[in-house]
DNA sequence: CATCCTTGTTGAACATCCTTGACAGTATAA
DNA sequence: TTATACTGTCAAGGATGTTCAACAAGGATG
């Protein structure tokens, strides 16, 4: 139910800057055992606390949230080199995780049947998009719920409330694209 | 020390959306005291309580703290509504077309065996990343080529200049992404 | 080998957040 | 007026985040 990664998307800032968890908490004004048991996910830290230690890095904190650091300038990506951010159940794999200011996100998305995204509707600004390559769907947007089949296609901006659900009995695959992207590397987020 | 106005921002929003605390926290699955506290800046919520809340709203947790606004338009695309872009050899559909200002074009591409679409060099500033669904075809971005199989995946710069060929017996299927978007309704621009 | 420094993790105590369950204020209607 | 329904706020206590201090693992040094 955390939602955000906000764990792993702290360490990689962290670890990026060749900081000790122990550097950072003197720095940030917080103690090492908050910045461990964050990068662990064992706590969801307080606005407070995490703007201290995002200070000290530094980064904003929207840009925390939504932003992707790194550098990398890969064009190609084997399949089993694609960045799962999954929950173990479906399977979403990210290209270009690691690529310094994507302008999207680009996934390849695996809905086992029974697979669902959850209602917790709602998590990033901008657009997205996709295609039903295998299986079929059922896909709800701000309240409207339609049924998509391969060769199918959705469009809309992120912001509204949506849910994926595959309802039927054989796996679904996405391939989506949203912008600005919203996924971290390492980092799944529920959400959709 | 806190740098930003939490609780203001918050009651703004529940404020412009009409809703009461009451309401909200219902939604939220908070109480509403603790939306009275988080206003009122008495406390410094915890990330997984703030978004819960902003879950409710709609609102993002990055957009939260940046700031932007909503809008609407169709969603779901049957396959037979894709508007077909290719030049009758190969074939390019394009998700939403007729969007107004989309932030990226998605395309659902058929690349028959020996399709090619020549060298092709500076087209277009921005960023295009496709995830090869069906088939294997060859890609070449500035000067380094590699044929990539199903769930393989490429993204790059998409001034560097680039070519695709089917060079093998079956159909290739990919479904691409690329930003800002390069086609607009009613004309091709040329691109890949 | 021992010693020292650093790393990240963890249990118990403490601090803060969050909920429960009230309260007062306003508005509408009988 | 009384009743009902809504609004936002607040005190007390339970739930959760944070600190303190100890611990183990890994490297470097002697």
């Amino acid at each position: 139910m955390s939602g955000f990664n906000v764990g792993t998307r702290l360490k990689q800032l962290r670890q990026s800057r060749d900081l000790s968890q122990r550097e950072l908490a003197k720095r940030a004004g917080v103690t090492n055992s908050t910045i461990s048991l964050i990068e662990q996910n064992s706590v969801s830290p307080s606005v407070s606390s995490l703007k201290k230690i995002l200070d000290a890095l530094p980064v904003s904190i929207s840009e925390f949230f939504a932003g992707e650091e790194l550098a990398n300038e890969q064009v190609f990506y084997r399949a089993e080199e694609l960045t799962e951010i999954g929950d173990g159940n479906l399977s979403w794999r990210l290209v270009g995780a690691r690529r310094p200011n994507r302008s999207m996100s680009l996934l390849y998305e695996h809905y086992p049947p029974g697979a669902d995204t959850g209602e917790d509707m709602l998590e990033h600004a901008g657009e997205e998009g996709g295609v039903i390559v295998a299986g079929a769907i059922e896909i709800s947007v701000n309240g409207d719920t339609q049924v998509l089949h391969q060769g199918d296609a959705y469009y809309f901006d992120s912001r509204l409330p949506h849910r994926f659900r595959n309802t039927g009995d054989k796996e679904c695959v996405i391939v989506s694209a949203n912008t600005p992207p919203s996924f971290a590397e390492g980092g799944a987020t529920q959400h959709h």
